[in-house]
RNA sequence: GGGGCCGUAGCUCAGGGGCAGAGCAGGGGCCUUUUAAGCCUCGUGUCGUGGGUUCAAAUCCCACCGGCCUCACCA
């Protein structure tokens, strides 16, 4: 017999003693927080705690053991004379990680430890599987990441110091988002997950299928044309905490589905947008840690505004000794990250150079930019969906924020003349039918919504998990999202 | 997708051609203030899966499944 049937036997065995092992309701009336917290006013009264128990101590004809809710654990203490015989034999009936609910009065053993007397007890769930094994200092241990992504309640349960914490802190970010956008008048809206074309976004999207329409949709890779669709309805101020979905490959900053915080705000640029930001992750910052200067994985930075503005050209051009605007061809580009130690890839085109120039200096534990800092006026063949830089062909106003080595968002000013937003779609639709599945499809609905008019407006995306990760100091996004993307697990 | 490392009991891990192991958890027994309780005692099992080599495979080889790291790609 495993352990399991162990269980499952004396689950029958209670039965069998006219006690239902998962009643429906507790007779609970004090947390064990409470309890310990108000322990010298409780004393002399009858009480009822509940929890899980988590340490049994058989002692003959006397038992210790601690229950765990979740506000804190305390030792109980059961004695056979004070329960009854047939009461104490049922002690065998149970296992670590039971439910229990106890009554009794509150008293201190001799090693000073605040316990309850129990003058009765039940059972409120059996547990049939057992918790991961103890180990140094009596708590659970499990350390296997795949059971830890796999079965998360296992991951609390046995490591909940390190992992409570970092969720408490996503929930804390989310409140604190909205809290300073709501202040600055921005109003959270939803816009639609099935979208029949998908946009705002360059990466391959998740299709599905509806029936009654017979057919397909996407799910979508970025709220953006929603959201601008909003702005030109007159709601000038816009936000979505959004979740997005991209059929792409993921590892430790990339997971399939991930959220992200679109901003929009009507009669801004993207330098007003900056300024909204570095207030708004300064805040987050403060709500969620106190603070606004954080470790992450050994380096301290301040998100205290305001924060580094530097072109996207000197910034490369004074940490790589390249200056990009020198070389106006991929070839002459190329030639020059040779003469700088770079190996460029020969399938990139400039653009795409330019970006892996951008990487070196500010991705991974050693970016010489760990500052938070904008990055700004990015070539405009990267951005389908940014305005372009007044009196540039090949610059657009668009910024990228980054911190420790992490991006944590992107903005533009966002391109609104309907007639050039048509031309930059079909550029993109040349470069799909060249084999780039993830160039942007042309969305008839949204060319027609800007030639309704859209006023100048400012927009913003931040990833929240990344943002998760910075302010945690967790290294990878899986310990950031309770459940996280894993590959089919098979029986075999 | 490429490369490397890994997968042994519920958990944490040893063992790396010759009987399947330890601690904790679990079963049986003793113990009325213990606390990682203690003492006695018993068994943990598809050694990820499937093939192959061998007298003999957890161990060596191949494939597959899953994980971790890394590179590529993407955000």
């Amino acid at each position: 017999m495993d352990e399991r049937e162990e269980r499952l036997a004396k689950a029958e065995a209670l039965r069998a003693a006219g006690i239902d092992p998962y009643p429906a309701r507790s007779a609970r009336d004090h947390t064990v927080a409470e309890t310990l917290a108000q322990f010298d006013a409780l004393a002399g009264q009858t009480i009822t705690l509940a929890g899980r128990l988590i340490f049994l101590r058989p002692m003959g004809k006397a038992t210790f053991a601690h229950i765990e809710d979740g506000s804190g654990r305390i030792q109980i203490y059961i004695k056979r004379d004070e329960v009854g015989d047939e009461a104490y034999a049922r002690l065998k009936l149970l296992d670590l990680g039971d439910f229990l609910e106890a009554t009794g009065t509150l008293f201190t053993t001799r090693t000073g430890e605040k316990t309850l007397h129990v003058s009765s007890f039940t059972m409120l769930a059996k547990a049939l599987r057992p918790l991961p094994a103890k180990g140094a200092g009596g708590d659970f241990k499990l350390f296997d990441p795949e059971v830890r992504h796999r079965k998360r309640y296992l991951d609390l349960l046995a490591n909940r110091d390190e992992r409570l914490p970092v969720f408490v802190a996503r929930a804390k970010i989310l409140t604190a988002m909205r809290e300073f956008l709501n202040s600055q008048g921005f109003l959270e809206v939803e816009t639609p997950v099935l979208q029949p074309l998908y946009g705002g976004a360059t990466a391959r999207p998740f299709i599905t299928h509806h029936n009654a329409l017979d057919r397909d949709l996407y799910l979508r890779i970025a709220p953006e044309l929603y959201l601008k669709r909003l702005i030109v309805g007159g709601i000038e101020r816009v936000y979505e905490i959004a979740r997005n979905f991209r059929n792409e490959g993921f590892d430790h900053s990339h997971n399939p589905e991930f959220t992200m915080m679109e901003c929009y705000q009507a009669y801004a640029d993207f330098e007003d947008i900056m300024r909204l930001v570095e207030e708004l992750y300064a805040y987050i910052a403060r709500q969620t840690i106190g603070s606004t200067v954080l470790t992450f994985q050994g380096r301290q930075i301040d998100l205290a505004p305001p924060w580094g503005r530097l072109t996207l050209r000197e910034a490369i051009a004074e940490h790589t000794g390249v200056d990009y605007e020198q070389y106006p061809d991929r070839e002459t580009l190329a030639a020059a990250m040779e003469a700088k130690g770079f190996q460029p890839d020969p399938r990139l085109g400039r653009g795409r150079l330019i970006d892996d120039l951008k990487d070196s200096i500010i991705k991974g534990p050693q970016s010489k930019l760990a500052g938070p800092v904008f990055l700004y006026d990015y070539p405009r063949d990267l951005s389908p969906l940014a305005k372009a830089k007044p009196g540039t062909s090949d610059t657009a106003e668009r910024f990228q924020a980054f911190a420790a080595g992490l991006e944590l968002g992107n903005a533009f000013s966002e391109l609104n003349d309907p007639v050039e937003q048509r031309a930059r779609f079909e550029d993109q639709a040349r470069q799909r039918a060249r084999g780039d599945d993830e160039a942007q499809q042309l969305d008839e609905d949204y060319i027609e919504a800007l030639e309704v008019g859209m006023p100048p407006t400012g927009g913003y995306g931040g990833g929240v998990d990344r943002l998760t990760m910075l302010l945690t100091d967790q290294e990878n996004v899986r310990e950031v999202i309770l459940f996280p993307t894993m590959r089919e697990q098979r029986d075999d």
